[in-house]
DNA sequence: GGATGTCGTTGACTTAGGTCAAGCTGCCGG
DNA sequence: CCGGCAGCTTGACCTAAGTCAACGACATCC
């Protein structure tokens, strides 16, 4: 059983957040939650995927790892957020795998549901390409930073990303561990240290998991600047 | 007016392969073709979408630009495949750019096409559902690839892809510049020609757009093995 | 209080890859 | 035949980031 609180959070994920209220509860009331502690799997790379999820509390990386042993984290997941659209009503195996990082609360929607649904509701295959969609857009976002900036500046991104606001100063919270950021910035953790003392010259100040920016116009002028003179630009 | 040859092309792609003939060929009836000479622009980024894309001749780069000016290249097409098909019947903008970089046709789907078909076939849905799986899943790839691979293993992996064996030698030919390689393996084209260079050590000799490699098994094993040992291999 | 463990930082060093400049082809147009 | 140009390579140099090791700050458990 699905508290209404949780089924509050489920319903503005993207999957269902489309749906009539009454559809949306006929397709939560047919999945079920489960609670994964802190470093437990929700699925393995290579399994097949018969789940969407959705997570309603904490935090969940999904990964790869590579034939050369290394992990690359490939997103990371909180409250609201939903995803394993695009393969739940295929038989595909997850390209992925999918580990919470804090102890984390996950809907569980059986793909049999959607398959079953979709064919008398077409706005549910809306929902589930426009989710695609945007899951789509972020890897390509993600492969445009990879490629163009330099670890300081996805490291100034990501701090942008959770800034409540557009201009002048504000305190984030760092959402998880730095080993993880460094992960999803695909840096190693050491260097995402030196990247945090390298932005006190931008007017960020890091202390535990709180970043304080004193110009949140000038760390993004930083972050798109062009690489080769992103040094010069101090203060 | 297309071709039976273009037809028979294009349903070939993920787009229409999953589909009835004669589904597929109403689609195409509804279709035009167009022929772009080289760096010519399909659209661009930020443009409403208005068609899915299938590649019938040429080879066609999407790519974006970040906001400090550098160019990210994301995927490159060529013939039979398709793209664009996760925002083509809502309204979105494309959010990367494309470019003809060799001439080539190109196959226009008008998106008010797929949206008036989609409501009376759902295998439809379930076509642009998995193409746009595909692509995603090609993304992940390619965030791996970048995070956990050097520049050198990235491009043993380009020329792997391009083998049409499993073991033993074999030629492959580059199918487009070196410049264009290089932005879609996120380096630079003098760092390409270096990481040719090291290939030699490892059964690789390039000479003009032909690479001759002494033992797929061979590259693969450069490809996967641990960065940290990666130089250590030589042959 | 002290042993232990995790997480994060710092330093010294090495390597991968970018930058800039020069040079080498092959190709096209005079 | 020559000049100019585009595509590619090479060399010298420099920065970004990985590696390895040491260490400090905390928290937990005994």
């Amino acid at each position: 059983m699905i508290t209404s609180a949780d089924r509050r959070i489920a319903r503005n994920s993207l999957l269902l957040s489309k749906l009539e209220p009454e559809m949306a509860d006929a397709v939560l009331d047919q999945s079920r939650e489960v609670t994964f502690e802190r470093g437990a799997a929700l699925f393995l790379q290579g399994e097949t995927a018969d789940c969407i999820h959705i997570v309603v509390d904490g935090w969940v990386k999904l990964y790869r790892i590579a034939p050369n042993g290394a992990e690359a984290v490939v997103c990371v997941f909180t409250r609201g957020q939903s995803f394993g659209e695009a393969l739940a009503f295929q038989k595909r195996d997850y390209p992925v795998a999918a580990e919470a990082v804090t102890e984390a609360r996950v809907i569980l929607v059986p793909a049999r549901v959607i398959a079953a649904l979709i064919r008398e509701t077409p706005e549910l295959a809306m929902s589930l390409l426009a989710a695609t969609f945007v899951h789509l857009h972020g890897l390509v976002s993600q492969v445009e930073q990879l490629k163009a900036q330099t670890g300081a500046q996805r490291v100034a991104e990501f701090l942008l990303e959770l800034c409540p606001v557009d201009e002048g100063a504000c305190t984030v919270t760092l959402p998880y561990d730095k080993v993880l950021i460094a992960g999803r910035l695909g840096i190693k953790p050491e260097s995402l240290s030196r990247a945090f003392a390298r932005l006190k010259e931008h007017g960020v100040s890091v202390r535990k998991n709180h970043a304080a920016i004193r110009s949140v116009g000038g760390l993004r002028a930083f972050a798109e600047s062009d690489p080769a003179e992103a040094w010069s630009k101090a203060l």
